[in-house]
RNA sequence: CGGGGCGUGGCGCAGCCUGGUAGCGCACCUGAAUGGGGUUCAGGAGGCCGAGCGUUCGAAUCGCUCCGCCCCGACCA
């Protein structure tokens, strides 16, 4: 019912496909007045011209959104993310909106739940309400990774503040701590990119919808997960726009008239942005609707040039990942069914993360000429012959704050690495008295000062925690935010001239003195770096099996999990069988796995290298 | 889309059967003590009980309709 007109507002049939909660309203709640243009919204009141003023400010005329989301020309408003007008309707396609985890309360946890896991924990060491054993593991309302990871998961991103869930399905909200862990991704890559020759651009979030359909296999790898504008200025557009899912069709138009000459290759240019790829399933970081990234997108005058340029981006996210996030990586080549859609082929790095499933955490597309010749880029090349150039796409994304998140953390929380860690150093003082407090504020004021000046200049990011909190609570909120290092300093540290240092990976204490420490920390963060990478690498490798029989392949996924390299012969019937069967997908053929004759682990067929198997994300 | 369940302060829940204008824990604010692994005590603020319509003197509670969410299945990847 019109809440205004009190008109009934009818149900639309067919209006299963649900963008998001309100727009999935509107469709449903359609006002039918006859012959009158209606937009009802989730204010449940039909918004025709007899109400203007009542309508909500993102819904006059003129307002991008009210466009984007309604449709007055119809029925039921449709403007429908992922809805392609061309394909037949197809019933019965469910909501899958990922669950929202129980949402939880920070701080000294003692919600229900918490309560809950506190009994558990004093019941397994065997004394309910007796004294807790330290190495049992924490009070915590963090769900355990062996209990189940993916709530772990979202237990840790939500509580270290690293992001939260939006009003808009699907979508995100990234906040302080993890923009900062993203910031300093971002950085270093920005960097590498920069040091191999690609300069910064800018192109629109809209893609006229010509365009995007242009290269016939990107169309339609794309087509279902697109967003598309079809209104704006309070009309109808004639041609509907895409929010971009990637921008390669935008590109490959825009640049056809600077590519004249060969004297005008290479260009190389990469791109900050988001893109909006409608996701069914979603989940904070890993897959979400919108997404922060980079894309580069490079044209060359020559086959091999651009067949270089995927290995240098390939190589610029295999050195990130490694050096900066310490996430050991596989490279490999993706099978012809994993490959970017209008690619000749995808190169990719795949990360392993705790619960040993597979992240594809980069990949560089060789474009061959497809979207230049799609697009009419012609050069004259020296031969004085016109061709087209060749391109090439690499992007990694925010994504990379998941594996982070995934491929260090432990029961506690998260575990950064220190180059990306927003806070590197933080510093508990401990103290019962003024006098006390004034001693210890005296040695972390000397101690910062010493470290503003470190030899190397490079400056340690240290956060000095001054809330009038127990230090317990404070130990256990920044091991939740995973800082590399805790010192502890009170009055008998004051007395001795020292501080304890904790490092967050194994909770190991030790007394260091005052005057060494601001000289030994940044050398400290560098080994922890380094133990970071060691340790995930450790566990990989440890995790990574070879099988050759199908039998060995599915014993191992359901049994311990892992990577798996088998023989493959390179058929998409055998790869749809294992995916089909166990869940698993060729993740790459791995560039390292060596030349070896073998039979298919599926069909038996001549394989001649093994391929990574393993359950993703 | 089929079957089941649930919507009550920020979060987790009780109250509903047997209508009388809302309560608990955590979080939040104030004060004091405490402070070397999630510290106590005291005081305080915060809720049109998912929405609409009905029944009634009176609805969180009863009835109808709608909306949203979760689980299982089917579908999709």
């Amino acid at each position: 019912m019109c809440r205004l007109c009190g008109r009934r507002l009818e149900s639309t049939p067919g209006s299963d496909r649900r963008p998001t909660s309100w727009a999935s309203e509107a469709i449903s709640r359609s006002c039918p007045r006859p012959g009158t243009p209606c937009r009802t919204l989730r204010s449940s009141a039909c918004l025709d011209n007899s109400h203007p003023a009542d309508e909500p400010e993102f819904l006059r005329p003129g307002c991008f959104w009210s466009a984007a989301q309604v449709r007055p020309d119809r029925p039921g408003p449709l403007a429908v993310a992922g809805y392609d007008p061309r394909a037949p309707h197809r019933p019965g396609v469910p909501d899958r909106r990922e669950p929202r985890a129980p949402a939880v309360t920070l701080g000294p946890g003692s919600t229900a739940s918490a309560q809950a896991v506190r009994l558990r924990e004093f019941s397994a060491v065997g004394s309910p309400g007796g004294a807790r054993v330290p190495s049992e593991g924490f009070v915590t309302s963090i769900t355990h990774q062996s209990e189940n990871f993916p709530e772990w998961y979202n237990d840790v991103v939500l509580k270290a503040e690293l992001a939260d869930y939006s009003p808009v399905r699907g979508c995100m909200i990234i906040r302080p701590y993890g923009y900062a862990i993203w910031e300093s991704m971002q950085g270093e890559l920005d960097r590498h990119i920069k040091a191999t020759g690609h300069s910064n651009v800018y192109f629109p979030l809209f893609v006229p919808r010509s365009l995007l359909e242009k290269e016939a296999e990107h169309v339609e790898g794309f087509n279902p997960q697109v967003a598309w504008v079809t209104h704006a200025g309070g009309k109808a557009l004639d041609e509907w726009l895409a929010i971009r899912p990637t921008s390669e069709a935008i590109i490959a138009d825009s640049v056809k008239d600077w590519i004249q000459s060969y004297r005008d290759l290479p260009l190389l240019m990469n791109i900050w942005n988001n893109v909006v790829r409608w996701e069914l399933r979603t989940r904070l970081f890993l897959r979400t609707t919108e997404f922060l990234w980079q894309e580069a997108h490079t044209f060359h005058a020559t086959r091999e040039e651009a067949e270089a340029e995927v290995a240098t981006g390939l190589d610029c996210y295999d050195r990130v990942s490694e050096e900066w996030l310490a996430i050991p990586v596989i490279k490999g080549r993706k099978t012809d069914g994993e490959k970017f859609p209008g690619a000749e082929f995808t190169w990719c790095i795949e990360a392993m993360m705790r619960d040993k499933k597979a992240l594809q955490a980069g990949t560089s597309h060789m474009l061959g000429q497809n979207f230049a010749r799609a697009a009419g880029i012609e050069f004259l090349d020296r031969d004085n012959v016109r061709k087209n150039p060749y391109g090439t796409s690499w992007g990694f994304s925010t994504r990379m704050v998941g594996a982070t998140v995934m491929a260090h953390g432990d029961d506690s929380g998260l575990v950064l690495p220190p180059n990306v860690a927003p806070v590197q150093v933080v510093i508990v003082p401990i103290f019962r008295t003024d006098e006390e407090r004034a001693a210890v504020a005296g040695a972390i004021d000397r101690l910062q000062g010493a470290l503003a000046e470190t030899p190397e200049g490079k400056a340690v990011r240290v956060k000095v925690d001054w809330r009038d909190e127990s230090p317990g609570f404070k130990y256990n909120h920044w091991e939740l935010r995973g800082v590399p290092f805790r010192l502890e300093i009170g009055p008998r540290d004051v007395a001795a001239g020292q501080a304890i240092v904790v490092k967050r990976v194994d909770r190991s204490k030790e007394a260091v003195p005052l005057d060494r420490l601001a000289a030994e920390l940044p050398a400290r963060l560098g080994a922890y770096q380094a133990e970071l990478l060691a340790r995930a690498r450790d566990f990989r490798d440890s995790n990574t099996h070879q099988v050759d029989t199908y039998q060995q392949l599915k014993d191992g996924l359901d049994g311990e999990g892992g990577f798996f390299l088998a023989p493959w012969c390179g058929n998409a019937k055998c790869e749809k069988q294992v995916n089909d069967e166990t869940g698993a997908t060729i993740r790459c053929i791995p560039f390292d796995s060596p030349d070896e004759s073998g039979k298919c682990t599926v069909c038996g067929g001549s394989s001649e290298r093994r391929v990574l198997f393993a359950r993703a994300y």
